[in-house]
Order: C-alpha cells, then structure tokens, then sequence
DNA sequence: TTGTTTCGTTCACCTAAGTTAATAAAATTC
DNA sequence: GAATTTTATTAACTTAGGTGAACGAAACAA
C-alpha cells in the first residue's frame, strides 16, 4: 500500500529509507467504504485527503440539491478550503467508491516540515503545479460549451463515465442531469445520421 | 514601491531587514504600460508575476477571438502554467491598466530558497491558499448561473467593472458581450418594475 | 477636425439548457 | 425475490444565451 505513495513521491523527488519509514510511522493509511462522508458542511477539519485506489467526490447542497464540484481518484489530493482557512466547510467530501487513501492533519505536515524540509518542498512543487493545472482546467471550463466539455470528459477521463452516477457528472458538467441525457442523445443522433 | 510587497508579505511572515535586503536586490520591480504583452501564446517563459498596482488580464485566441479568463489586481499574483510545466503557453498574459508589478522568475526562486528556507514556506503557504481560493472560485462559477455570476462580481469585486472594457468582463463570466448587455438590461428592468 | 476603428446596445431569430412530470430501469434493502 | 429507493430517460414547454446584423457613441489616429 505505502508502495503506491512512494512510486507517486518519486516522481517529484526520490525519497531515503529513513523519510519513507517517518512517512509510514505517521498511519496515515486508510480504507473507506463506499458511501463514507469524509468531510460534511459546516465542519471544521485540518485533514488533507489523497486518493491510492478508488474516487472522492466534492459536492454542495445548494437549496436542497446535490451539486457535484469535483472528483478525485488514483493519484490526486485534495487539501480542502476548510483546513487551509481554517473556516467551517462549505461542502462535503464522499467516497464514491470503496477506497484506500492518505489522510494528513497541518500538524502532521508542520513536524514532518520541521524534521525534513524537503518535504516542504515537495508539497510546494505539488502545490504549485496543482495551481496551474486548476487553472487550466477552469479556464477549459470557461471557454467551452456543455457538450464539449462532455466529449472532452471523454477523453481526458473515460474512467469516470464508468465510475460514477450520471446526475454527478452532470452536475460535474455544470448542467442538469436531464440535459446530459438529452445532450448524450443528441450525440448519438449526429454519428448514426 | 518594495513597502507594498514587504506589507502585504508580513500578513504571512514578517521578514528580516537581511531578507528584505535579498529581495529588493534582485531587482524584480517593473513599471509596465497599458497594453503591454508580458506572455504570448506559443512563447517559453519561467517568469512569474505579482501585481503592486495595476491590473493584468489572462487571455486567449480561440477561433480568432479573445476569450478573457482571468484578472489580477493589486496583491494578486500569476505563476503562468508555462513556467511551472516548462511547456509553451496556451494563453496571453497583457497589462489593462499602466501597472507596477514584480516580475521573478524560477531560478531566482530557487537560489532564494537556499540561502532563505522560509521564502519556501512563505511560497508553499501561498501556493495552497491560491489553490484554495481558486477552487472556491471555480465552484461557485459551476453553481451559479451567468445572472448570479455578474451580480457576484459587482458584489465582490465592483471595482473590476469600472477598470476592464465590457466584452472583456462578458468572456469572463462565460457569456458573450451581447448577453452581458441584455443581462444587465434584464437586471435594470426588473428593479423598477 | 475628420475619418476610422473599437465598443456597447438593441433586435430578430435560433438553439440548447432549465423545469416539471411521467415512466422505465437499475440498484438496494429487507 | 419482492418491495422500495435511486437513477436514467423521454417529452412538452419555458427561458436565456448564442448568432448575425445594424446602429450610435466613444476612443483613437491622421
């Protein structure tokens, strides 16, 4: 299990024996079943998620409705507002699937900081580049039509199709789940015709 | 001119007079024109950018027309994606008012991280409040509709509609300039009815 | 100053997404 | 395995954004 952190870590930096044992002394490893709420609204939590195996889901509850914002499978982390501003959480985290993730506290992050700073550098990398990478794909977001950016979807992450409910990609799609429906339809229609 | 940063610096750590000395000479302060292009699509560039005062504006040409997706103001900043991943840039970065900014760039990161470990801290912090603060914002852009968007805007960043042109604005709410007028038309009607 | 370009608004028409509701299919629960 | 809940599809209707075009105002340039 750690085997998997370890070979994602190295692709930033490679890691000493002894900085993988301090990792693993931590027990940060753990298995969540499907449906399991990690984080819910109004919680104030200093927890960091990072996905091994499996898929986390960000959603609102916006008048009573389920709003899908983002998910996070195989290799992706998720340092929610809440911790980093130390505010109650706007939204909630669920495990889409039975999964095996990370879980880190500040605390954790500040000691481990402290006693290898070239932790801190690797989180600043990671932190960096997942910046420029949200940003990319909000501007993707922006700059595209509903249709496209489910066709795009299906490309960039066909997995997800598989994976998860169609009235949380819609939402994902910043549409409602009948026009993806009808928008999957309207598809069809164009490659048979 | 380097009080601006050094204040807005000290929200996150107060710095040293050695430290703050480090800084001013590297000579990073620039005066930029109204109208200047700092990035252009295509170019390589490792230049990251930090507005003093002013206002710069993240574009692109898609299908021969500018499509607006962000603006920076005073103490705001842009790690460009092309200088974190190393790849050419999809995007333009121009100046819409005559500004002052800092401009750094990553080696100069690097070697004042070494010699100032805690410029690293201060980089990671921030780096994981933008993060933050930018999924925030991509959230709130997929839940709300273009109406609510504007009217966020106006809300929180009133300022914006009186320094950037209006087709400008359109593409960064994610409509066209047309829809903007007629929106904003819609809002005025509704108000003295 | 005049001519030119750019910008914002308005209109008519088109298209696609939202809404409400009914129904079918699939997954869960007991 | 039957009952219940959840999820997906379809349809009719409404609403709002996209498109193309025209016009006036403002900004800019010669």
């Amino acid at each position: 299990m750690e085997n998997i952190l370890f070979d994602f870590i190295s692709k930033y930096m490679p890691l000493s024996d002894e900085e993988k044992q301090v990792i693993i002394d931590l027990d940060i490893f753990s298995i969540v079943k499907k449906g399991t709420i990690l984080l819910k609204e109004g919680q104030m939590s200093n927890k960091s998620f990072f996905v091994l195996k499996g898929c986390l889901r960000i959603y609102y509850i916006i008048d009573g409705e389920e709003k899908t914002t983002a998910f996070y499978t195989e290799m992706e982390g998720i340092s929610p507002h809440c911790a980093i501003n130390k505010k109650p959480s706007d939204y909630y985290i669920s495990c889409v699937e039975d999964s095996i993730i990370v879980a880190s506290d500040t605390e954790m992050e500040t000691t481990g900081f402290e006693k290898f700073p070239r932790f801190e550098t690797l989180c600043r990398i990671m932190s960096e580049q997942l910046l420029a990478k949200s940003q990319m794909i909000f501007d993707e977001y922006k700059t595209s039509t509903p249709e496209q950016r489910y066709l795009n979807l299906l490309k960039t992450r066909p997995d997800l199709l598989q994976r998860v409910p169609q009235y949380q990609l819609a939402s994902f799609l910043g549409i409602t789940p009948q026009s993806l429906s009808r928008l999957r339809a309207r598809i069809v229609d164009k490659r048979t015709e």
